[in-house]
DNA sequence: AATGCATGCGCAG
DNA sequence: TGCGCCTGCATTA
């Protein structure tokens, strides 16, 4: 579920509890405490920097959440007549409002934390192509000293934030990049077009919250080929399409793991 | 019922 | 590099 555009998308949906003070519960109990805490404080801001999404309240204070690899988040609505249902008992985070209610589950974090310690959660992190802030420059200072593969790299939140499996793979075969290339043998004209590239497909991103990243020149219709089916939810080149035909150029999508993740490229289209 | 797998990450070694 | 953690869903038996 979770790259960087699914936790913008949630800071704009979290974003409806601003109105007034949610009522803040933890029905799984690990956050229960810190729920006692903050039911009946406004809900200031909401923010994400990367895969980190940010909730703050008033006080300066913050909830600190990030989705790991199994986290959902769930928004319904309520009204007067229709109320909120209970929360199962896995709901790690509850915000209810009378108008209507998110559940957070399966979070790898969830977690109280001050001012300075979200600013040490920033300054970890590497430019976030959907921020304002994003310097991709600084990106690339890492990626073109890096012996490490550009596959490797773009899954590295340090260097930079909010990429996963997914984007990781088909901004490289949008770009005919091999994922084996070395970070230091990528140029600047090609970090610059990856980088702009993710912005422009991070941002589709966030406003449809799925995952697009054939051209419409490329779709199946354009082609004049059978409709996909994908999975996940949206139109991709290569992510999980082991053994089918690569649209482009026919030839069959590969799969290896790297960094305990699946990596899926064509090695036609992506020549070494 | 059991198993495997997933758009993530931090840690030990 | 491998392991554990959080959960839900699809597949296998």
């Amino acid at each position: 579920m979770p790259e960087g555009h699914t936790i913008h998308r949630l800071a704009q949906d979290y974003a409806r509890f601003t109105a007034s003070p949610p009522q803040v519960t933890s029905p799984q109990g690990k956050f229960s405490d810190a729920a006692a805490l903050l039911t009946g404080t406004e809900l200031t801001r909401t923010e994400a920097h990367g895969k980190h999404l940010f909730l703050g309240f008033a006080g300066d204070t913050w909830i600190h959440i990030h989705l790991g690899l199994f986290g959902k988040v769930t928004f319904g609505e309520a009204t007067p007549d229709t109320p909120a249902p209970p929360p199962t008992d896995t709901v790690r985070l509850r915000l209810a409002a009378p108008t209507g209610y998110v559940d957070l589950r399966g979070p790898t974090t969830c977690a109280l934390i001050t001012d300075a310690e979200k600013q040490a959660v920033h300054d970890r992190l590497g430019p976030d192509p959907l921020r304002a802030d994003a310097d991709p420059d600084r990106a690339y200072g890492r990626v073109s000293r890096s012996r490490t593969t550009i596959a490797a790299l773009l899954m590295d939140q340090k260097v930079i934030a909010g990429v996963g499996n997914v984007y990781r793979a088909e901004v490289l075969f949008r770009h005919g990049i091999d994922p084996y290339r070395a970070g230091k043998d990528i140029t600047p004209a090609e970090w610059s077009a990856i980088w702009s590239d993710l912005v422009a497909l991070m941002r589709d991103g966030v406003r449809d919250n799925r995952i697009d990243t054939v051209r419409p020149e490329h779709t199946p219709e354009a082609m004049g080929r059978p409709p996909r089916v994908d999975d996940h939810g949206g139109e991709v080149y290569v992510y999980r399409r082991t053994h089918q035909p690569c649209l482009l150029c026919g030839d069959q999508v590969r799969t290896a793991p790297l960094a305990a993740r699946n990596l899926f490229w064509c090695p036609t289209c992506q020549k070494p």
